[in-house]
DNA sequence: GTAGCGTAGTTGAAGGCGCAACTATTCCGC
DNA sequence: GCGGAATAGTTGCGCCTTCAACTACGCTAC
């Protein structure tokens, strides 16, 4: 997956010999690859199926569900849902569409915008949150020992240092 | 996240209260969905536009290399990869449109196919994995320490067994 | 041998998403 | 206060993915 094209050579590099992963690596990767995955589609998956509403767009109603006024501009909606602020544009019409959300011109910026979260949305994320708190701790927290947790957290934590060190607020 | 729309009601349960999060659980739970979010996207862009090649098309190239004739039936493939046969069938005809991969009718069983990974296609997996190798180095190795990558293996392969037991093994 | 069922894979339409181009507004220096 | 750069957000297009319908073949029983 990672180291399967690979070495035989030892001469004169190009760029420098690829760190190929070790046989250990190769398997912690491809667990973390394959699980991760399998994970976030059972849960999209499953909000899906049962509520008509993606992770995705969950999360947009959970970000503004958590503000003072339940209103939020659009770009930092953005940053809070890991989404492009034209991702999050196009998921905000929808979401308008089916009632949920409104857009409003911001008083102190003209250009900007604010989503705001309407009643029926609220209820639509009050239906739907249960739900997915299942599915969380069904494929997530019951498969796992309070060790594995703290692992967990304290490694996607290291990650997110490094990936985006913004989001380390936020992680009440 | 998952515990914002919340208790307040101890009475009787439509259905039983929700299990909801605790501070702790939430901050693990926000840790690992943005961590693995955030990696999954920076692979695959990084990859993407180094090599044209997304993560999802790359791994297809890679199980095929994988296989002693770097042939595999098209369900076989799919499940490999994570992914739905229709899916394949799509990223397949991608492919052979790139002239990576040809088709080829199953010997065995008149209904199968059988993806074949092209020379063209091997070669263009020989450029990419290089490029990848050093993003998974880089974003993901280089920010664990040994004990980190380990307690991400175990973690990983728990999460596995739960919800793809078939998967575990393929972890060379 | 053929009816009926199950399996393998494909296809087309609909929706999600990224990218690049675009509009509208604000900010800054003069 | 005005011209140009920067910022906020939207939009259209194209690719990817899903879903459901469909074709084609194999298997089993009668």
């Amino acid at each position: 997956m990672t180291a399967h094209v690979s070495p035989a050579s030892t001469g004169a590099p190009d760029h420098a010999e690829p760190r190929w992963l070790d046989a250990g690596e190769q398997r912690a990767w491809r667990a973390w690859v394959y699980s991760a995955q399998l994970l976030t589609d059972r849960l999209d998956r499953e909000l899906t199926h049962a509520t008509g509403i993606s992770h995705a767009y969950y999360e947009i109603l959970v970000a503004l569900s958590e503000e003072p006024e339940r209103r939020m501009r659009m770009s930092e909606l953005a940053d809070r849902c890991l989404s492009s602020r034209s991702r999050l544009s196009h998921a905000v019409s929808r979401l308008e569409e089916r009632g949920w959300v409104r857009r409003q011109v911001c008083p102190e910026d003209g250009r900007g915008q604010l989503a705001v979260l309407t009643d029926e949305g609220f209820a639509a994320l009050e239906a739907a949150a249960p739900v997915h708190v299942e599915s969380v701790r069904t494929h997530l927290f019951d498969q796992l020992s309070p060790a594995q947790v703290e692992a967990m957290r304290d490694f996607g934590e290291a990650l997110l240092r490094h990936l985006d060190p913004t989001q380390i607020r936020g992680l009440d």
